[in-house]
DNA sequence: AACCAGGACGTGA
DNA sequence: TCACGTCATGGT
């Protein structure tokens, strides 16, 4: 089994999945009734996102959100943080730490999450609609491999392939890997055996993801 | 009622 | 480097 093989089975079994989701898509693109949480976020096919800068912003901080975090707990505190009006760079970097806190309760990590997120709404303000390297993201303080991976990947559409736990668990009962391998050999694994290709990557990288939680629930 | 989630950082060896 | 401990809520 092959990596190509294994993702064109995937898509074939799965179908696109859609990644990354966003809020504000009601019934865009359907819904997708094979996932639990929050569904509507979703839009399977279109790899067009973001379409706006918000969206690219809640991206980035929906990536910190997620560290460690099941989704739905992380949309909770993302739909929180829209509803007070702070998926804005500058607003959130204005918020106090304790509001945020205070909004972002849901995604677990309350006290460090917050500090992250001022922290990557200030580099974000620098950036001025530059593009980051993956450098640049890695020495922000919150910032590690897989979650400036899914920034670049996701929010930025470069061809950065992103490694979780679940990608080296798949791989590894694929035995394509052994599970042991360092972040970026899995990632160098990953990118020598598929298609150089954003959508590939984003496609890829969400079908592992369902496939793990689908054997965890064994199928 | 344990167990763990779409990790990252700090510390000591 | 590497192996642990820590951070924390909510779903299963």
């Amino acid at each position: 089994m092959t990596l190509r093989a294994l993702y064109r089975r995937l898509l074939n079994r799965y179908g696109p999945q859609g990644w990354w989701p966003l809020l504000g898509l009601h019934g865009r693109h359907g819904t997708n009734p094979t996932k639990t949480g929050s569904v509507e976020g979703y839009h399977p096919g279109d790899y067009s996102y973001p379409r706006t800068d918000r969206q690219r912003f809640e991206i980035c901080i929906g990536a910190i959100l997620t560290q460690n975090t099941g989704w739905p707990n992380a949309e909770k505190a993302l739909r929180n943080l829209d509803g007070a009006g702070l998926l804005d760079a500058e607003r959130m970097l204005a918020a106090t730490e304790e509001e945020l806190r205070k909004l972002i309760r849901p995604a677990g990590y309350y006290n460090q999450k917050a500090r992250k997120l001022k922290a990557l709404a200030a580099f974000y303000i620098l950036l001025g609609g530059r593009t980051p390297s993956r450098e640049e993201l890695l020495a922000l303080w919150g910032v590690g491999p897989e979650t400036a991976d899914s920034i670049l990947l996701y929010a930025y559409h470069l061809p950065e392939f992103v490694v979780d736990a679940y990608t080296r668990r798949v791989l590894a009962a694929e035995g394509l890997a052994t599970g042991k391998e360092t972040y970026d050999e899995v990632k160098a694994l990953c990118v020598k055996g598929l298609l150089q290709d954003v959508a590939v990557y984003q496609e890829f990288h969400a079908l592992l993801v369902e496939r793990a939680k689908r054997q965890v629930r064994k199928e």
